[in-house]
DNA sequence: TTCTATATGTAGGCTGTCTATATGTAGACA
DNA sequence: TGTCTACATATAGACAGCCTACATATAGAA
């Protein structure tokens, strides 16, 4: 997976996986690489600058866990949260409706 | 439409616009505006460095014209560009996939 | 004890898209 | 004649997000 190609839509990404239950940055990563087949796997670097962007931007809330000697930082969507995902979604729809409109346009 | 979200596809609308037939720079914005029922507008900034870009990586070839006291510049695809418009088409068609499998799971 | 998996985080690099600017011609319109 | 818009190409520099590489630390298996 072409890490350009993801630019931009990483948002989208985190706040779907959290969408269901809150999730630490390390399960966050596993979920994705999970739901999709393996195909994306996204390090470290790129997943923990985006989670505390998020979280400034008011999309997600965190707090620290220990569970087994390790210590976690959990995540949830907020209400904010949840509508930026509504807005990402929708705004899937329109970037891929445009792009495929240019690449395999109606013959 | 967010600039980071076109980031990484631009390359294919070029290649998929010049499929048909060669164009120039200004003619190509117009053809994405067209072929996008409007929602791409993309700046000249952003066009003909990719053109050229493009050009360098072999995918496009170039030649001058003047039209009607007009000079232009004109692209068309080159056979390593057919092939590159191919992979750019298998790509988009995956991310979509992956993408997609994210932001609506099966339930 | 060593290795792997788990877990978080930062610094700095890379690169493609953008804004802003520069240059110039043709044709319409006043 | 002068001005405005459309046409047409091009570059410099800003910006931002994703990346690699690295640092740190615990748990459990081998």
């Amino acid at each position: 997976m072409n890490a350009d190609a993801l630019r931009g839509h990483m948002d989208a990404l985190l706040l779907a996986v959290l969408e269901r239950e809150p999730l630490h940055g390390y399960a966050i990563i596993e979920a994705l690489r999970e739901r999709s087949g393996g195909a994306l796997d996204v390090p470290t670097g790129t997943v923990y600058p985006a989670l505390r962007r998020l979280e400034r931007a008011g999309y997600l809330a965190s707090e620290w866990a220990v569970t087994g000697g390790r210590r976690r930082r959990t995540y949830r969507l907020t209400g904010d949260g949840r509508a930026a995902l509504a807005g990402e979604r929708s705004a899937w729809r329109s970037f891929t409706n445009v792009i495929g409109s240019v690449l395999d346009p109606l013959r």
